[in-house]
DNA sequence: AACCAGGGAAGAT
DNA sequence: ATCTTCCATGGT
């Protein structure tokens, strides 16, 4: 067993990291321990690796513990690169002081991008989630993981591409799949296996070449690839405009009797890059309870 | 019971 | 290029 602490530059906001982690029924955390438990495969092996909140938002510290000795900076690597510990968001803070977000991030403040933990897991989690409410989103998305994938020390490990390319559409019809939605994740994972799509070099890329060609497979569109752009690879400005929970938020903090519509919103958020990320993900958070 | 959900493809203009 | 319509389910 090991353990590293770490000191972030700027504020982040932990706590509220582990309570959005704890959304997903697939990812352990303990709110009031302050910790999360994090699946990491490393070199063909699957690692449990647990992260803890010792500061506070101002002064945050983090405490990075495993059982596995073996690859020690990789895993830290790894996890740092996860929680985007080195991102100052004191400086991100400042930005929007400017903008007409200053009150809103003011009242949330150190609201960190922590990534998905790996890009294949993400994307097939954001396929499954399209057009569902969350609750069902989850639901599908922990049926596939319990089903398919492998539980380590308490954790989900979620099916490897080669698994899921092997299944029938049947096999995720029956776990309430629709026929659309259980082709869109088979047919994506066959891809990848085939080499015809590959993520880690997609993660290299700018967005637009993202957009342009993961956008291109079917079952795949924008708002999916601008959401595995933001979670899966943690980019600082992506804003998806055609989202509702971003609707509804800016319906909220505008007044407005409807919707707007996702021009307006494109519009607006050009004065926010080139974080618009933050100012996405911050006015997520001001609708959650 | 009707409308919505943190969309996307396919068809129509 | 942009606008409808259809797809499929569970939630509220």
């Amino acid at each position: 067993m090991w353990k590293e602490y770490y000191h972030s530059p700027g504020m982040y906001d932990f706590d509220y990291s582990l309570r959005r982690l704890s959304m997903d029924p697939l990812v352990r955390t303990n709110p009031k321990e302050r910790w999360v438990d994090v699946p990491v495969r490393i070199e063909d092996e699957k690692v449990v690796v647990r992260v803890k909140a010792e500061g506070t938002t101002e002064k945050p510290v983090f405490a990075v513990m495993s059982d596995h000795d073996d690859d020690q900076d990789v895993i830290f690597e790894y996890i740092r690169n996860i929680f985007q510990w080195d991102k100052d968001l004191n400086d991100i803070h400042q930005f929007f002081q400017q903008t007409e977000l200053s009150m809103l991030f003011h009242q949330y403040q150190g609201t960190p991008i922590v990534r998905d933990f790996n890009l294949y897991d993400s994307l097939m989690k954001v396929i499954i989630h399209q057009q569902l409410n969350m609750k069902f989103a989850y639901t599908l998305s922990t049926r596939f993981v319990q089903k398919f994938g492998t539980e380590i020390d308490g954790s989900w490990f979620y099916p490897e591409p080669e698994t899921v390319a092997k299944l029938d559409y049947d096999d995720l019809r029956e776990l309430q799949f629709s026929q659309r939605k259980a082709e869109y994740v088979i047919d994506t994972s066959r891809k990848i296996v085939d080499g015809e799509l590959d993520l880690y070099k997609l993660s290299k890329l700018e967005n637009n070449e993202v957009l342009k060609e993961l956008g291109s497979v079917r079952g795949i569109g924008p708002w999916t690839v601008q959401n595995w752009l933001l979670f899966a690879l943690g980019r600082d400005d992506l804003f998806p405009a055609a989202d509702i929970g971003i609707q509804n938020a800016l319906k909220k903090w505008w007044q407005l009797d409807n919707k707007p519509s996702k021009n307006d919103v494109e519009k607006k958020a050009e004065e926010w890059s080139p974080y618009r990320s933050y100012a996405a993900l911050t006015l997520w958070r001001s609708i959650e309870d």
